[in-house]
DNA sequence: AGGTATGGCTAATGCCATTAGCTTAAAGCT
DNA sequence: AGCTTTAAGCTAATGGCATTAGCCATACCT
């Protein structure tokens, strides 16, 4: 079922998703979503839950064997593929608040932290350095996907060029 | 009226601005609001519009005077500083569909991306690496104080200290 | 057979956005 | 001054959507 709501997500953006919507998709009545989630911030928990899940295991088999800029690349990319993929799924992963420190989202954000971690782990860096350049590589993959989803990037300039540039700047930034 | 549906967005979070609440806060029943705004989609986006403008007037007097790295810093800073200021008012600026091309948001919009276009051109870049550039800063200092502002930063590395290290990141990416 | 989940259903509640239509007071015109 | 228009408020009503309560059947376990 979460999978339907998903998938959903993905064909009319999560704001649309409404249980209602979901329900109809599933041939079911509305209130007996209730019987598989506690709420739509339930739902949009699990939704988020399998598409850090997803992403996590697409980082790791792009990962598998590459180090450096390859790996940087390839982790960008696939992060990007992801994004325009299913971009409902990656909106349910925005806006989570996890009280619970056992929360599967922390679990499954955490895989894909450390993915990133990994591809910084192929430069030399100061260990101090480490956590910047993660929130580097974070803000950076995220505020692009973002943007680019929103339809933020209005300019005729081609967008996969922009995004290989920039996939070119932070190399030689963590490399130099 | 928008400046308090904007204060009110600060204050509860903009998906929290329902229209019972602003009419409350306003001393006034609610149907009276349509009076002066034709939906909450036309309320998001005036608030936006507002959010922009004071954006962009805050980037214009932090960027007088300075250039390269001073400029950037500037610039980073103050958006940074308005979003934690401001984090209702930012967000009705994200997911915004300027259907019209004569949209106050575009014009607004527009001024803020001069402001960043300002701050490149302290730097002597290829110009056909410009838009990429531009791409880079939006994409950066959004996802940046995004991620911070949906309280993403978990590591109890001091986010400041990244910020700055960011700062120089990309000043030594722009500069090399 | 008897008991317990599991998953579905109908009916009802309440919040929220939005519309229609009425009213009043200020503003402006002659 | 008198008339009109417009701005801004109000009540009442509608419809969508999430959520809850309480009922029923089926499958499974013993």
């Amino acid at each position: 079922m979460v999978v339907a709501a998903a998938g959903l997500a993905d064909e009319v953006r999560l704001a649309n998703v409404t249980m209602g919507l979901l329900a109809e998709r599933l041939g079911v009545r509305t209130p007996s979503l209730y019987k598989h989630v506690s709420s739509q911030a339930d739902l949009n928990r699990r939704i988020a839950v399998l598409a850090l899940t997803e992403l996590g295991d697409a980082l790791r088999d792009a990962l598998q064997g590459r180090s450096g800029r390859d790996a940087l690349a390839a982790a960008a990319r696939t992060i990007r593929a992801y994004v325009i993929a299913h971009p409902g799924r990656y909106s349910a992963t925005i806006r989570l608040n996890a009280d619970s420190p056992d929360d599967p989202v922390v679990a499954a954000g955490a895989r894909v932290l450390d993915s990133l971690s990994a591809v910084l782990a192929g430069y030399q860096l100061d260990p101090a350095d480490t956590v910047h350049a993660l929130r580097l590589l974070r803000s950076l993959l995220h505020g692009f996907v973002v943007l680019e989803a929103a339809g933020g990037f209005e300019m005729d300039t081609d967008v996969d060029e922009s995004f290989e540039w920039l996939i070119g700047f932070v190399d030689r930034g963590l490399t130099s």
